[in-house]
DNA sequence: AAGCAAAGCAACCGCAGTAGA
DNA sequence: TTCTACTGCGGTTGCTTTGCT
């Protein structure tokens, strides 16, 4: 008869993770690896639910994720991303490794709607405005609010793929911003054939960032983690509670170096 | 230094799809 | 087959930080 609620809601905490909390969800997922998140609290000893835990892990505590602004590059590939594949962050952070979707979708919000505005580029429709004032003129259709509008998005295929023959409208940068050094990287980028392959090839990132994690019993040390330049953020977060309190022992020296030398650089 | 507003971001909410009982 | 929990996702909220007056 169906199955246990996912939390009581009762004394259930909210808001913001303590460090703490953080520390033993870390604990019991390093340890234990990733099992049913609904089991996660009570095991890990978090008056927290389920999915609170899942999504603290998957956005802030998972050790392949880049901390930091994103690059002028990562930025421009979200532009195009977001062009093609719409509000589906999901699907953009798949081809950000070690972006999240929460991430992304609060860059895109805060910092490059605005760089798109000021443009003069409509953020949804990635139109420059002009050109749909035009377009409004000429078609009545056209009389709605952009935030509406998905059919002016262009629709994916099956895989959330526009073809590239009625993409040019909607991703090739406008006339009026293609002279911008972004636009050029931008353009690279789209003729460039294998990187787009890759780009648009059936849930492929744009590197393998798919994050195995371990086994119960087995360690992070084995099972090629991400570039310690992308992953050192999280170390340092875990270096507010001391690395060695979560008994991860398994990264070697290197790291631990590298963790030390980047720790000695981001003192300022 | 204090107060206020804007910006940035972490976390929550609720819905939809999927899978298990 | 139906019901319900689980999971993932996108939208939104609200707290914290930063910048300005």
């Amino acid at each position: 008869m169906g199955r246990q609620p996912c939390c009581d809601k009762l004394g259930v905490k909210k808001g913001p993770w303590t460090a703490e909390e953080d520390k033993k969800l870390i604990n019991f997922i390093l340890t234990n690896g990733q099992c049913c998140w609904r089991a996660v609290p009570k095991l890990a000893g978090l008056r927290r639910c389920g999915k609170s835990c899942r999504l603290r892990w998957t956005n802030y505590l998972r050790p392949d994720l880049k901390r930091g602004l994103l690059t002028e590059s990562e930025e421009q590939l979200v532009i195009d991303l977001h062009a093609r594949l719409g509000n589906r962050w999901s699907k953009i952070a798949a081809r950000l490794p070690g972006r999240t979707d929460n991430e992304i979708k609060n860059h895109w919000n805060t910092h490059i709607k605005k760089k798109l505005l000021k443009m003069g580029i409509d953020p949804v429709t990635h139109e420059p405005f002009h050109k749909q004032a035009a377009a409004k003129e000429t078609s009545p259709r056209a009389d709605h609010f952009p935030e509406n509008d998905t059919h002016n998005l262009q629709l994916p295929d099956s895989d959330g793929i526009i073809n590239s023959d009625q993409d040019n409208s909607s991703s090739s940068p406008p006339e009026n911003s293609s002279s911008t050094d972004e636009s050029r990287l931008l353009d690279s980028v789209c003729n460039d054939d294998s990187l787009m392959n890759c780009l648009w090839g059936d849930e492929m990132p744009l590197v393998d960032a798919s994050w195995k994690f371990p086994s119960a019993g087995e360690n992070f040390s084995n099972m090629g983690l991400p570039s310690w330049d992308d992953s050192c953020a999280w170390l340092l977060d875990c270096q507010d509670f001391g690395i060695h309190d979560f008994g991860i022992d398994c990264f070697n020296d290197i790291e631990v170096n590298s963790l030390n030398t980047l720790e000695m650089g981001d003192k300022h």
